[in-house]
This record gives C-alpha cells, structure tokens and sequence, in this order.
DNA sequence: GTCTATAGGGGGATAGAC
DNA sequence: GTCTATCCCCCTATAGAC
C-alpha cells in the first residue's frame, strides 16, 4: 500500500497501477509478484485470478509502456504548426517533465529492451514512427537549405535524446559527483529545457 | 562453454569471466549460478566451492567493474600533459573503444546502481575522482579567461558523458529507428570520436 | 470476487564420494 | 579440486472454501 494507490479504483485497475510502480522500479527479473501484491493492497492469489501469470501482467505493463512513448513521439513529430526548431523545444519540454514525473521509464525500458527487443519492435514498428513524419521532412527541407550542417537525421536525434535522456538514466552517478540533493538535480533538468534547444542549435546549425 | 573461456585459465579465473560475462549481459536478479557454471565450462557446485554465493561472486565483480572505470577516468582526468580540449577528445575516444569491447558496461552499472547506490557509493567515492583533478582545474581556468561559456563543470561533464554513452544504451532503440546493422552501428560510434569533441566545442566554448 | 492453504517447480547452496 | 545427488527455501500459480 503506498502513495501510488487509488482506494476507489477496481481491484484490476488497483493491480496494474502496481505492477506498472514496482516492474518500472526492479524490472521483470527482481520482481516478485508477492511485491505487487503487496504494493496493490490485495491478495497474492488476485494477481493470478486478473491476469493468469507474472509474464503477462509484465506484457501488458509493457505495452502500455511503450504506447505512451509511441503516442507522445508521434503527436511532437507530426505537428503542422510548429517549426523544426519549435519541435525541438517541445520534445525536450515534454519529455523531461514526463520522465521527471516518471523516472524509472527510460532505464526500464531499454533494459528491458536488451533482452527482448525483437518481440517488442513487432509491437511497435518505431522506424516509421520517426521517418514517416513532419519532422523528417522539415529536417530534409533544412538539410537541402543549407540551414542544418549534419545531413544525417538520425545524428541529430541520437545527440537530441542523449541530452534529454542520459541525465536521468546516469543520476545515481551525476548526483553523487556533484554533490547534489534531489531538489537540486531537479532544478538542473529543468534548466536543461532551455538549453538543449540552445546546444542542439550550436551543435547543428549553420551560424 | 563460450568465446569468452580461457582453456588455460585457472578454475577460478574461468569462473570469474563467465559471471562477468553474464552479470554484466543479464544484471543480478536475472542471472542464475547454472548460468554461470555453464558459461564457465564447469560444475555449480565450484562456484560456491570457491565463491561462497551469487552475492558474494557478484559483489567481486561489480567492484572490479566498478574500478575499471575509477581508473580510466583517474588517469585520463589528471594526465597533466593535456589541454582541456585535448581530454575531451581523449575521454570520448577511449570510452568509446571501451564500451564497444564492452558494450554491456554501462546498462549494468546504471541499473544495479538503482537499487544499490549508497552501498557502491562508500566503495567509489566518486566525487574527488572528478573534481580534485586537473581537468577540473584546467576547466576552472577557461571559464575565468572567458574561454568557455557555461561556469558549472557538471554541466559540461554531463553533456559529453550523454554524448559518449547514451548511444550504446539505447542501441536497441535507435539501431532499429536507422535498420542499421552492428557493422554500421559501429561505425557510427567510431565517428562519434572525432565528432563529439567538435560538439562540445561549438556547445560551449567561446566563438 | 476475495480469501487461505497448498501444490509444484526452480534455483541457491551443500553433503559426500572420488 | 571436482563431480553427482540432493536438500530446502522461496516464489509462482492453483484449488477450494466463503
């Protein structure tokens, strides 16, 4: 029973809300399904009578892990009215508050990922997902207008998503070199939305 | 039984590299001692005979991991014959050959570091190992001259830290964004040397 | 739907022969 | 030192009462 608990929500809906907590925390491996049980307030026998076994309670968390990103990467990606340089700014506006409110995301799905990937890409066809989109072409269009240096947009996105990234997956380091309290480290990621719209720019556009 | 044995090896030895081998591939709560054992050519019971148990074998191995890292970055941080420009492309270069041996590195420490912060943390004090240093000095010495822009040295070790790792952790992710295949993924990163020391310098040295 | 009790199996660890 | 056989606990999953 923890801070995470909805009292009025159905015994199923109260299960996933902790599988989804405590699978994000230890990953699929560390965790036990009595933790669950535990952190939903239920019974350990519930979590089989809902969802038959540990595996696919775990696939559905997954799931519906992955789609949040999907959905949020598609919506940022194929906006008409924002400029190329305005996308950046959203992207890394929105994805650091989602990953400030939900910090174990990034970690737990790429290490997830390490093992699983191609059962999950079935899923989530991620290709299209960024090559299909406004984004690309408004990338395209910079590239052939001399306004972008790098040609190559998976670069620019690879080096987007590492600054927006990588801070959260390498806090427990981070934090500790700098001395830092959580408050603090906060702090610090959310002047990181207006400065790697800035570096990106420096790092990418012509002067 | 793997490409990782050494025939020649002591039993112990043997036993060691395979459990580096798997902890670091599959983290703590995934990995089984019969992993181990057959990984290492050997019966179970040895691995308890010489190592006690799992967290015994596996403390060992995330301490020896652990100063891999102290040593390299101790090394490359206080080699007084460097300019600051000349660590970054030193620090990119050789953590980036690092980890393409050893690609599985840093998704291991990050993630065992999650649960188990503090207990690491009184190993590895971290925090002297970056700022009593040269590089630390050298960096304090180009801001006051103006030579570069952002005061706080985290923030730019921060940068080049994301810039440097974060490919190889969401390899999964990005290499199936590009289909690209290990052989071009790699030769991705091997650009990414000569290429992230001139991205530092554009984020944050003076024009 | 929710509980208690328990079956069943996997995995860490050990006993004891060689 | 190295093996086979086995113990035993913990964890997932189910049976069955309510």
């Amino acid at each position: 029973m923890k801070e995470t608990e909805s009292p009025d929500a159905t015994t199923e809906q109260k299960i996933k809300e902790a599988a989804r907590t405590v699978f994000h925390k230890k990953g699929f491996a560390a965790t036990r399904t009595r933790d669950i049980a535990e952190e939903a307030g239920i019974n350990l026998a519930l979590l089989n009578y809902y969802f038959r076994s540990k595996k696919k309670l775990f696939d559905i968390i997954m799931i519906e892990t992955l789609d949040i990103f999907k959905h949020t990467m598609i919506s940022i990606f194929n906006d008409k009215n924002s400029s190329l340089e305005q996308k950046v700014e959203l992207i890394a506006s929105n994805y650091i508050d989602f990953i400030t409110n939900e910090p174990d995301i990034p970690m737990f799905l790429l290490n997830e990922m390490r093992s699983n990937i191609d059962d999950l890409m079935e899923k989530i066809p991620v290709k299209p997902i960024v090559m299909d989109t406004v984004f690309y072409n408004q990338y395209m269009e910079a590239v052939n207008n001399d306004i972008i240096t790098e040609m190559n947009p998976m670069i620019f996105l690879t080096n987007l998503l590492s600054l927006i990234v990588f801070p959260f997956m390498g806090k427990p380091l981070l934090q500790k070199i700098d001395d830092a309290d959580d408050a603090q480290y906060e702090k610090m990621m959310q002047e990181r939305k207006k400065m790697i719209p800035v570096w990106i720019k420096s790092m990418f556009y012509r002067p």
